[in-house]
DNA sequence: TTGTATGCGTTATCAA
DNA sequence: TTGATAACGCATACAA
């Protein structure tokens, strides 16, 4: 079962009766080519089932309509039950889909898979790229970058690379949900801060360290990665070292419900013991017990953003370096 | 900024002293170029730069090393906070991983999203094709197939086209619930069905119901969409219709979450007075209150056997035309 | 309005 | 072992 033979622009010529060119032409709905000569080649297009060949188009046009979103974490990570990730999938597919143009998923987790990304992207087998949850001082956004391949990265490069990002406003959204906690007579707040070497983990620290600190209150901090069992292990070792806390910052819904439970479990009422508060707004938080206030970020808008204005980019556009989404503080019933 | 030049073969070449056909046969590793000319080639690549165009390798090879995955899904759908998609995209990405070939996502909600993908695959720009999820008697697998483009479908078309699949074992994985209910004396059994133009939504629902009726129970049917608005809605059918129900055999655990939810509302405990059993073991269904007793899917790992069985496909091999996993009961506190 | 001719950057065939 | 040279399938400048 060998794949037939497919026709090219030469076949669907032949059988129209008319030159390649011409054939092109119609295919790219050039308006220059007679009605009845159209008409032809349509219908021995139809007839031979006639495809073009994306590569073939794509080394004469240079473009390639498709575009790369890199996730620098392992494919472990990635799709745990963050809603993270999917939701930035979700509005760059969006967007793209838009654009007519195709999403290409990059895990680059591993050395291995970082070399296999820049392969691929100085390639030219994509547009343009997408970064997404950055760790450490990446260099690769930077380096791409400077070959001229139009990047977009969500959250401020770690290396000052000179490439538009866009984040959302991490510092406001914890800032206010801290302030809400001391509005409420809180005084222990605790926080589990996310990962150290990323903007969203170490901005979402500052929000709180700096409203903590500018009321008086004592700093409480523990460290996760934004996973349910970092969540557990942070939130245990935060009972044992401050037994009387009151409140909770979690950097992330999923160790906002680890924490949640964790809580339970050493028998305090949420929120009349402690009160809680996380960070994301996924779908499961409206459904925790009990359901969790929570920092809303508008992910799929991020997703959405990024790639139009990665799109802008490849179309030579100049655009805004620096874009940041506010965030919005929903509350539930844990605070 | 424009793009800078990036360097061809012919660069390599001339930089190197040598002709473009060893240039390009030290790129691909082979070995019959001696050791010293070599050697110039690499420093000549380094020293431009140069990386392959992908395009034009492609052109000639015939070969993309991409494969795509498409879900006939809107966008908004594929990642609410279902892990069944994430999951399958993880275990593709692993496996393509270690391939070292692309993974190309495309969800095709819309008329105009499959139209896409259509043109997409059939533009040879990928190796071959998953599908995942499909919708009623979607004609893209089977006309791919027929087209000699190798296609792997997760669940058995519905349109019964020859294309080799893969699925888990829904039936008995369901059965073994319903079982599990009947033995700890449940009488009154409803269910949440899944869509009826799915298999999946088909054969849990034929589990259920071929298990209650060999029972001599009665069937106590509602219908979702695997989503948790939908299960919010069947679960408060299922009690105004049947209001002495004593169990309830939902077919995602998204379901079965808002199932556990709107009992919870009205006044009902689980699992003293109405048991609850969802369907994926999604991480999720661990932080349920209580802990949800659920089949478990091994999704990641279906992801993988589909990508596996794709490339062997792309290969030229010899595959097996259907492969079903088994699925496992996992009994945790709400059943 | 249509056709001819050329080039895009590779790999593969065939001589040397 | 190496080098010419011919595809690969398409878009486009230019000529007609």
């Amino acid at each position: 079962m060998t794949a037939a033979q497919r026709p090219t622009l030469e076949a669907v010529a032949r059988q129209a009766g008319v030159s390649r060119a011409t054939v092109s032409r119609v295919v790219n709905g050039s308006t220059t080519v007679a009605e009845p000569i159209q008409e032809a080649v349509r219908r021995a297009v139809a007839e031979l089932g006639y495809v073009p060949n994306l590569a073939a188009r794509s080394l004469v046009t240079q473009r390639t309509d498709s575009i790369a979103l890199v996730l620098p974490e392992v494919a472990t990570r990635v799709f745990s039950d963050d809603q993270v990730f999917p939701g930035l999938i979700r509005g760059a597919a969006q967007e793209l889909e838009a654009a007519d143009k195709q999403l290409v998923l990059m895990l680059a987790g591993s050395p291995a898979g970082h070399d296999r990304v820049t392969r691929y992207t100085t390639g030219r087998h994509v547009d343009g790229v997408l970064f997404a949850s950055l760790h450490g001082e990446d260099p690769l956004p930077g380096r791409l970058a400077r070959l001229g391949i139009p990047v977009v990265c969500s959250g401020r490069p770690l290396d000052a690379a000179d490439v538009p990002y866009i984040d959302v406003d991490h510092i406001g959204g914890v800032a206010a949900a801290t302030r809400y906690l001391i509005s409420n007579g809180r005084r222990r707040i605790a926080t589990i801060a996310g990962p150290q070497d990323m903007v969203a983990g170490i901005e979402r620290l500052a929000g709180y360290r700096d409203t903590v600190v500018a009321a008086g209150l004592p700093q409480m901090i523990e460290y996760g990665d934004f996973t349910r069992e970092s969540g557990t292990t942070a939130m245990r070792r935060l009972l044992a070292a401050y037994p009387d806390l009151d409140a909770v910052f979690a950097a992330s819904d999923l160790m906002a419900h680890a924490a949640l439970r964790t809580l339970h479990e050493a028998g305090r009422r949420v929120p009349e013991d402690v009160a809680v508060i996380g960070f994301d707004d996924i779908e499961t938080a409206a459904y925790t017990e009990p359901p969790l206030t929570t920092v809303r970020q508008p992910i799929v808008e991020l997703g959405r953003k990024m790639t139009r204005l990665l799109l802008a980019l490849a179309d030579g556009a100049e655009v805004e370096r620096a874009v940041v989404l506010p965030t919005e503080l929903v509350i539930r019933q844990s605070a």
